[in-house]
DNA sequence: CGAGTTTGACCAGCGC
DNA sequence: GCGCTGGTCAAACTCG
């Protein structure tokens, strides 16, 4: 190998080692982020009777899928949902959760121009499960599931992370369908500019590497009443179908 | 040939 | 009552 090589070589990994780097810091500040406002959720929660995180969730659920009019009546759990990042040049709706799903129909809805396809579980010819499949009005690159029932029989294969190719990784719940909240922890570098509100943060985090800022970030997420909708839903939903044992 | 997909038609809930 | 919309049905089609 001639020095040329070598120093190339040597360059490089400098590069991404400092890449590297960066994307520890994003994600410490990621976790003090989360970490702070469910703090300050879970110290409120025991203040909050259970109708009223009911009835908080059902308002944060309907601002979510806003316009979508059921036919059937508003239940307080609402069918669990997973958001899968896939290539945005890849238009096939399909996420593999381990099922087996036969596709029943596909529309155009209004508040999205993506189609929504419906499946049912075919693993079992008795089984009720079905879900939505659409992808996000935001991130053509998500794909959200919507699933309802449960299933009566046995599955495989579920219960994975998955790493894409670009590196983010999306966590699959155990059970899609239980109850469990499935959180997609992707950090691509290439998501779109959304109202994701880690966004700006990160982008001025890169550009003002004090660290002694953070404070001031949590300080500016907990106001962002949207973040902590978002925060609290995700906490009070979890409480709603995991509650604690009782007499505690 | 069987299983799965596509797609237009149909049904039912909701708002006006 | 009517129109809009989401969800489902089912015949035609595709694929292995």
């Amino acid at each position: 190998m001639d020095a040329f090589t070598y120093n190339e070589k040597v360059v490089n990994l400098r590069s991404e080692l400092e890449r590297l780097g960066k994307e520890n810091e994003n994600l410490r500040l990621l976790i003090e982020v989360m970490s702070n406002g469910c703090n300050i959720l879970q110290a409120q929660l025991p203040k909050m009777k259970d109708d009223q995180i009911r009835s908080f969730l059902i308002e944060n659920e309907r601002s979510y899928d806003s316009g979508k009019r059921g036919r059937t009546k508003v239940s307080v759990i609402k069918p669990s949902q997973i958001f899968v990042r896939t290539d945005p040049n890849d238009k096939s709706l399909i996420v593999k959760d381990g099922f087996q799903w036969r596709k029943y129909g596909q529309k155009v809805t209004k508040d999205n121009p993506s189609p929504r396809a419906y499946y049912r579980c075919s693993m079992a010819p008795s089984c009720p499960v079905k879900k939505k499949v659409q992808r996000s009005l935001e991130d053509e690159s998500v794909i959200v599931a919507t699933y309802e029932g449960e299933h009566n029989h046995e599955h495989d294969g579920v219960g994975k992370s998955t790493a894409s190719p670009d590196g983010s990784i999306t966590r699959v719940a155990d059970d899609p369908i239980g109850p469990s909240i499935t959180l997609d922890l992707t950090l691509s570098r290439t998501s779109k500019e959304s109202n994701i509100p880690f966004q700006n943060i990160r982008e001025n985090h890169n550009t003002n590497r004090n660290c002694s800022d953070i404070e001031d970030f949590v300080a500016s997420l907990t106001k962002d009443n949207k973040f902590m909708a978002s925060l609290a839903a995700a906490i009070g939903k979890s409480l709603v179908e995991h509650p604690r044992p009782t007499g505690t």
